[in-house]
RNA sequence: AAAGUCGGCUGGACAGUCGCUGCCGCUUCGGCGGGGGAGGAAAGUCCGGGCUCCGCAGGACAGAGUGCCAGGUAAUGCCUGGGGGACGUGAGUCUACGGAAAGUGCCGCAGAAAACAAACCGCCGAUGGCUGGCCUCUUCGGAUGUCAGAUCAGGUAAGGGUGAAAAGGUGCGGUAAGAGCGCACCGCACGGGUGGUAACACGCCGUGGCAGGGUAAACCCCACUCGGAGCAAGACCAAAUAGGAACCCUGAGGCGUGGUCCGCGCUGGGUUCGGGUAGGUUGCUUGAGCCUUGGAGUAAUUCAGGGCCUAGAGGAAUGACUGUUCACGACAGAACCCGGCUUACAGGCCGGCUUUCGCU
């Protein structure tokens, strides 16, 4: 049985690991309407953190809804990717994109994460 | 039935799988089970409170707000009822609704004139003058009277015309023509009376021929209200590092220089305490609470009895997928909590009332 859960320690919590990933960027990858920074890892976790700004994001009830489907999609995901710390930021494009469209790329974003670590590794 | 108007409700449903979260129970501390988990606006942050801290807010000035009356409320700029005004056939809707007789500013175009009024066209020309006819008188120059004409002085504001607005309207009298000039009725102001808690009303009485443009969400004047900051408020626990205080120990110590000693230079260790950063706990959901029955009140609301506990996160949960189904799903996400207001909103449902038409 996969590993499918969500628990607390695959989340970035406070604003040291948020900086830590600003400061030590190792791979990027782009998504439509986002922009996913990953740095090595500061525990034996996969973590993710969200930054979505009300400028890029207006409604709050659209910055819920990707923070929940990028959630999602970690959460079945995360057994496939190394120990890294990852950070999404909403960028401007974010506005024009959807749930459906979201979720179908983000399959393709993971696959592509772990290519970037495997050719680039710690 | 159609059109309209006012008020209220609702905001996909069901099942399965995988997740998140706080509560309860069990636990071999790995977890397992149970039952909770966004809104009518959670929004804008525009008002009013509770709560917390600073503080103790007395006066003056400034500033901001409110502005018909009564009631409701913890309180309000909100709500309810009433009055005035405007709109609508009507149900109803709208109303920033104190003061223009304290002062200042502004008022396009049109028009003769836009404010201690004035007089373009028009009307009149009684009165004073001018010209002519006639009567009477005559000192033969004229004088008096009367009639007519022109309209010089002048009178007038009814009519025309301009405008949103030009010193109230209609009628009769009056006059040279006119005019509140006089009178009647309507309107207005003031005083009284009656009704109403009051705003205010009156087919009531009296007095006065009669207020003198608009604008105060322009300055302003008048009356009343307002201490400041906000849960990142505030309270508690508290590493590491640096620094501080007190006490104790050492001062023949330790480190450096040096081969070693002397010498020279620099100062240490321990315990406790308070402040306090990261971090954690709390504030944090039982409340001006919800449902229901009955009483008071036109209503807002309130009183009494019974029942209920209904999100509490924290880089921030309430989601994803699959299937079935229907009217194919709008606006939109709690962040200390309430009461309002405002704004957004696919559909659907219910009720009161009005107008028109049809049927009995």
């Amino acid at each position: 049985m996969l590993d499918q859960t969500y628990p607390r320690n695959l989340r970035l919590l406070n604003s040291r690991d948020f900086r830590h990933v600003f400061d030590q960027t190792q791979w990027k990858v782009f998504c439509p309407g986002f922009l996913l920074l990953a740095a090595p890892g500061r525990t034996t976790e996969t973590r993710i953190g969200f930054v979505f700004s009300k400028k890029n994001i207006r409604l709050a009830v659209r910055r819920n809804r990707f923070k929940r489907i990028f959630r999602d999609s970690f959460r079945r995901h995360h057994h496939q990717l190394p120990p890294v710390d990852i950070l999404v930021l909403a960028i401007k494009e974010a506005n024009l994109t959807n749930d459906q469209k979201l979720s179908k790329n983000l399959s393709r974003v993971w696959k592509q994460l772990n290519q970037r670590i495997g050719s680039d590794p710690i």
